[in-house]
DNA sequence: TGATATTGTTTGTATATGCATATAACAAAC
DNA sequence: GTTTGTTATATGCATATACAAACAATATCA
């Protein structure tokens, strides 16, 4: 086999990557929640930071991290932009080394406000997708996840 | 019903985010990649990137763009760090606009070099989901990036 | 109780990502 | 052939991401 075929056929074996599948995936439908949620000012993982510390109320970063499955030193950051524009605050905790959090009222308006934007999009990727597949899907994903413990 | 209880269903709601559920599996999909490249001192990304290019030979960074789904901005810059690192090279196009990127010979050794570390992520993850499985999901991951035609 | 280990978070550094806008080169129209 | 438009890429800016290492505070143990 030629040197040419045998890179494209290597290549295609190494297209069907499955962390560049779903980064990919991951790319092209956060670019349309973030499309949706551009009038309130929210990116897709903003409002999923909004939406944790909505469901989890006052709550250490470190707790936070677990949830999202984000790493500490991300989330510190992230947290840092949603405080400078006043969407959560900083409390302070017993435990001095610990940093805790919770939605300002801004927030939660700023949230209230992002929520049908977000249902917008989200009805209509699952309108598009079908809504037994995506419930599969979010199984197959929690199942890829949870593979080879780290 | 409480303002609490209220906010933990809406929130249960919100963390079923499509975007949020893909990013999340593709980040943690990513870092067990990026550990198995490690040693060759790829990240999935760049792998990518490098497999794209031995499936393409050489080629605008339009077309790359393209074939990845990436941002032209973003590949840019992404481009950038392999050229500096040796793996990719600059090529002069008949059109001046136009940027062409190929393999080095040493991008191609690391490629080559890259390929069983990826290998045997790629077969821990298609064993644990199933590779049947994972024909289903990459299918329906395809479906939702052609969804709602941006 | 004072040294040591552990834990929770931040910082330094580097890459990835994309929008808005700028640039540069080619193409079209006149 | 110059203006005008279009196309391909790059830059400025901001955020997201995570590893390694630093820090700081609590916990442990001799």
């Amino acid at each position: 086999m030629a040197d040419t075929e045998r890179a494209k056929v290597l290549a295609e074996e190494v297209l069907d990557c499955v962390s560049f599948r779903l980064r990919r995936a991951a790319r092209m439908v956060a670019k349309r929640y973030d499309d949706a949620l551009r009038p309130v000012g929210l990116r897709n993982t903003q409002f999923s930071v909004l939406g944790a510390l909505a469901y989890l109320g006052e709550t250490g970063i470190g707790e936070l991290a677990v949830q999202m499955a984000t790493d500490g030193t991300t989330l510190t950051r992230n947290l840092d932009v949603l405080v400078r524009r006043g969407l959560i605050e900083n409390v302070a905790a017993e435990d001095g080394r610990v940093r805790r959090v919770r939605l300002t009222s801004m927030g939660q308006e700023t949230l209230e406000e992002a929520l049908p934007l977000w249902r917008a999009a989200q009805s209509k990727t699952l309108e598009f997708v079908g809504s037994g597949t995506w419930q599969e899907t979010r199984k197959i994903l929690a199942e890829i996840e949870s593979g080879e413990e780290k």
